[in-house]
This record gives structure tokens, C-alpha cells and sequence, in this order.
DNA sequence: TAGTGGTCTAGACCACTCG
DNA sequence: GAGTGGTCTAGACCACTAG
């Protein structure tokens, strides 16, 4: 036993952002309307003019406000303010929008990894990854498959029980091992439904999906996780996209 | 004529930017290498710390570098670093993956705003809309359909053979008005090509298409265009996500 | 011209990681 | 414990916008 750190106070900044994001939230601030200025907040909050800035950075990230140069800073509308552009995890995600987010495992398996997968999420060819292949519903309404490739330390043991029991599958990994989701990329594109795909989802072979491949990289940018998601067209995909200035 | 403002050199933050990222691409620095220390970077360009942390900020909100809190600066690997996240129309974006883009304009006219787009785009229903249809291509093959309806002010005059010869509408509405896409809200999900689609594209009825929404908003954050794109499979929508650590 | 956000500095201390 | 990034301050000046 030694000095069992607390769970630290979060910084001022980020303080500051959430009870500006409390105020929006609220409605006491509408769609473009202006912030007080940062002078202004700084003196409100006792903070400093440079806490202020990264607490309106933070939530300018997040697409909450927006500020424009010698005009001010306004409350982003709320079709952008809404649309986070986070990892969040099919659960997550689907909980955030209002619905019910349900699996079925379909298989679990250990699953030497072939040259392709082996590029992908560097590790040797023929180490052994943890597949997992769900389907997945809305509201108990089936809307996608998931097939899934984890690399995980060794030791991990996963349970069919167990998976079906958490909420979420990358809480759960976070807590078993140090399975950290950090950033990912996506390639999204159409595609017809094989046989397989066709019944487990509930339509007609050659029937449109939408299909997300993802990498997922831990923390230290290391490749953990390859999916594939399958989805019908009854699925949004929803994101946010922002034009970063210049190069300049 | 009065002062005629000069192009404004670069903050001293993009500049260090810049060279760090030159400092990748030449290939000095490898996947997941780290920096220099934020202090070493300081001393070594002649500027405060924090300037230095501007500059790590960009390039990381950029996906080019990540930091962990007691360890360093590291260079993103290229799958990350590759991916941009940025809305580039469709020009610029399939420039930047090295293809040739092409266009064929099927339609543009002035076009009364509907109910729904009317709220959409927060103008009045009949308001006088900029429709654009176009065939889109790379590479001499057409991969997808945009029809996209535009908020522009009365006066501008908007011909087929302008946006023909013009390499990027973004590009040729920028200098007629100020048309400055910022930010952007997208809807993706899989569809059946109906029959108009179907020819227009080249392939058989009901096959399955990538179909894209987006609403963009000017600097303002006012709504300025509304784009359905269609496209075949073959098309790939590349995007990279980021876990924003914890609301906290 | 007054007020806003944007850039920059110099220095302090905290929190974390790792040998 | 030495070194790293993270937070915070107080103050200065620049660039831009708008009445």
C-alpha cells in the first residue's frame, strides 16, 4: 500500500467549459447567440484570460461554440453542437441518440491472424487474435453485423457470459486489460449482402448495406482492433466534418 | 484605395508547424518516433514554450503527432497521420489521394426552396435556390451523382461553362461571393439505386449505392448548401475519429 | 475608435512515466 | 529523481470587426 493517488480534480479550463456547456444546455444561451467576452469571463470566473481560451478551445473542438476573429464567440447551432465525431462504440453511440443498443454473439473464437491481418495490426502471422462476430439491433430491431478482430494480451479470458452481460464491450476490455481505444480510421463504402450476411440480417441476397471497415489504435498508437460492420440502409451514419483554415 | 492590407505572414506556431511536418514527410522521422522535448524545441527555435505547444496542438488536432503526459511528443503513424478529416470537396479530396477528378453537369437552375429545405437551409419556402446536378468521376469513371442546392446571394450569375472549366465549385464561389464552407454535418447510410440513378451511373437497377447528406455552414454558421451525394461501391469515404478522453 | 479574439512571452508549479 | 507533458498566471501587443 503507498500513496493510493486520488482521483485529481479536473483542470479549471475544463471546469469552465462544462458550466458554459451547462448554460447552453439549459437553454439559457440560443443558436449564435454571443458569449460574454473572454476578458469579460475571466473576470466572472476568476480565472485567467489564457484559462478562459482553452476552455472555448476545448468546446470549439467539440463543435459547442465557435469564435470569430475581432467579432466574438457564439453558441454553435444545434444540428453541429450535436454531432460529436467521437469513438464511441455501437453502445455508446446508440445510447447517446435515444435507442436501445442489443447483441447477439454469433461467434467467439481464437483466430491465428492471417498475413493481411497481421499487416494491419502488426503482430506475427499466425498470432492469436480474439474474433468476435455479433449482430446487432436498435430498439431489438436488427440493423448490423460486427466482425471483429482484438489483440489482446494472452491471458485475457473473454466469455461469451460475460460480453453479453457488460454494457459495453470496450468498457469491458478497458477494465480486464489496458484496452484503450485512442483514434481509428474509417473506410466506409456500399456493398450487395452475401448469402450468410443476408439471412443473419434479415433480407433479400444482393440487398444494398453499408459497410464501415475500422483500425483502432490504442494510446501509444498501436493497432488493437480491425472490424468489419455490416449495415442496413435502415442505419445512419452520422459525423461532422470541419474545414482546418489554411496549411498556410 | 486605401491601406491595402498585406498577405499577413503566418503566426510563428504555424510556421514551426509546418516545419515539423516538413521534417516528416522528408522521412527524418519515423512512425511513433518522438520529438524533441517541448522545452528542447523552445530553446532550439527561439520561442516560448508555449508557442511551442501551439504548434504540437495543430499538428495534433491535424492527426500528424500525439503526446502521453510523462512521455513525449511522437509522430502518428501514416494511417493516421494520411487520414485528413477535413471537407474538401470533392475535387480537392480526390486530388489529395491521387486521382483525377472530373465532372459532368446535368443540371443548374434556379430552384424555389421546398417546405423542408426551406427549414433546412433557414431561408424562406420559395426562396430562390441554386441547384446543381453533376455527374461525378476519377479517373474517366464515374464513381457518383451530387445534387446539391446552394444558398447564394441574388446577383450571381452562375454558368455551366464557368463551373466546367473551374477546377472546384468551393474554389469559383469563393471569389464570385463569399462562400466559405466551415463546417459540416453528414448522414451516411446504404441505398438501392433507383432507375434514373441506375443509368445515369451504369449499373443495374436496385444496386446498392453509398448515399451521403451534408448540410454545410458558412464561417457563420449559417446553413449555405444541401448536398445529396450518391455513390457506386467502389467509392471509398475515408474518415478518422478520436476518443476525446472523458467529458470529465 | 473601442472592443473582440489571436499571438507571444517568461516563469511557476503539478502530474505523470520510467529507469 | 530526472525528465516529460499539462495547467495556470499576468501582461503585452497585433489583427480584425463594427458602429
Amino acid at each position: 500500500m503507498t500513496t493510493a493517488t486520488q482521483p485529481a480534480s479536473p483542470p479549471r479550463y475544463k471546469v469552465l467549459a462544462n458550466e458554459v456547456r451547462e448554460t447552453i444546455e439549459r437553454g439559457m444561451l440560443r443558436d449564435n447567440d454571443p458569449l460574454p467576452s473572454e476578458r469579460e469571463l475571466s473576470e466572472r470566473y476568476a480565472v485567467s484570460r489564457d484559462t478562459v481560451r482553452k476552455a472555448v478551445r476545448y468546446l470549439e473542438e467539440r463543435g459547442v461554440l465557435y469564435s470569430d476573429h475581432g467579432r466574438g464567440t457564439f453558441v454553435a447551432p444545434a444540428m453541429v453542437r450535436n454531432m460529436s465525431r467521437v469513438i464511441g462504440g455501437f453502445s455508446e453511440d446508440t445510447q447517446r441518440r435515444g435507442g436501445k443498443p442489443g447483441q447477439r454473439i454469433l461467434l467467439l473464437e481464437s483466430h491465428p491472424a492471417s498475413m493481411s491481418l497481421a499487416g494491419l495490426l502488426h503482430v506475427e502471422p499466425g498470432f492469436p487474435l480474439v474474433r468476435l462476430k455479433r449482430l446487432r439491433s436498435i430498439d431489438d430491431k436488427v440493423v448490423g453485423l460486427h466482425d471483429a478482430y482484438y489483440v489482446l494480451p494472452k491471458d485475457v479470458p473473454l466469455s461469451v457470459a460475460e460480453i453479453e452481460k457488460s454494457d459495453s464491450l470496450y468498457r469491458l476490455l478497458q477494465e480486464k486489460c489496458d484496452f484503450r481505444p485512442t483514434e481509428a480510421v474509417e473506410n466506409i463504402f456500399a456493398g450487395a449482402a452475401g448469402g450468410d450476411e443476408a439471412e443473419l440480417l434479415g433480407v433479400t441476397p444482393a440487398s444494398p448495406l453499408l459497410i464501415c471497415e475500422r483500425i483502432t489504435f490504442s494510446e501509444r498508437r498501436e493497432p488493437i482492433e480491425y472490424c468489419v460492420m455490416t449495415y442496413l440502409p435502415s442505419y445512419r451514419y452520422s459525423t461532422r466534418i470541419t474545414r482546418h483554415s489554411g496549411a498556410a
